[in-house]
DNA sequence: TTGAAATAGTTGTATGGACAATTATTGCAA
DNA sequence: TTGCAATAATTGTCCATACAACTATTTCAA
């Protein structure tokens, strides 16, 4: 097993568990983003346009302003609005300005976007295995941890 | 405390404790991102800067050619060349061609950067604060975990 | 000895995130 | 009623990452 600090070819020890646990979230977060960019790759789709698609497709048939996109997304970020752009133009979702509120622009996953999610779906165990060397017990307890680390 | 389910307002549940672990992670990674990010822009310096200059206190007064401080990098990428050159135009970081070897280019803290990271270190505390809602063993815990996922 | 392969770093382009300024629309209170 | 504040989205700028192409230097084997 590699440890963090081996990792990160650290010579010196941390000054505490704590401090060892941020960097660790950090490193393995990278790790685990670029081993999920990989796998997606291949259909030619990054994490953040990949996690858009599933939050559209969670409110299927249903629209979703940008804004509530945007407080779904893993990275609260404020370019919900080019991420979607790059979406419709390889015609995955669809815009349209909300006739009720005006300000508002309606986005909704088109039946193309459905398609690819389930191509990706059927790949899911693939990529879901990468997270095995964990017992369901230990995920469990990691997500309790991560849970109350935010509190 | 708030739930990853509720903090991406997810309605339905994950398939799988591991599937959220890996959403749980990468959901934690940016809170904690940018807790970091916002009290290390007092200083007008970026959690990538920061930790390059640290990586070369671990080293000094011995320099560290480019490509050592790219593979201990949290996240490793192709551009430390841009980002050791932001840390030079602020005074914090010499580079010299290495004599030995000339394809090498050598990196050295300055005076200033030391003095820099001497003043966040006093901050140290107010910021391991964020970390402090689960305790020590469970932050051991943690860390196992995450190491083992790596494996 | 010499030229191909390996090593070390740099640079260009695309993607995404942080933040601030701006536009358009709606709501509300004086 | 009107104008100011709030809401929703867009846009510009900067920083960082991914990846590929490229330069310079060193190594090594035919």
């Amino acid at each position: 097993m590699a440890s963090i600090e081996e990792e990160i070819k650290q010579e010196k020890k941390f000054a505490s568990e704590h401090e060892k646990a941020a960097v660790n979230i950090a490193f393995t977060g990278s790790w685990l983003y670029n081993v999920n960019a990989s796998r997606l790759k291949k259909h030619d789709i990054t994490p953040e346009q990949f996690n858009v698609l599933r939050i559209l497709r969670g409110s299927y048939p249903k629209p979703l302003m940008l804004g509530s996109v945007t407080c779904r997304m893993i990275d609260k970020a404020s370019n919900a609005t080019r991420l979607v752009e790059k979406l419709r133009q390889k015609g995955y979702v669809e815009r349209e300005r909300c006739e009720t509120n005006r300000r508002q622009v309606d986005i909704v996953i088109t039946a193309k976007g459905l398609a690819l999610l389930t191509k990706i779906d059927n790949e899911q165990e693939e990529w879901l295995s990468t997270l095995k060397s964990i017992s369901k017990a230990e995920a469990q307890e990691l997500n309790r941890i991560l849970d109350k680390l935010r509190d």
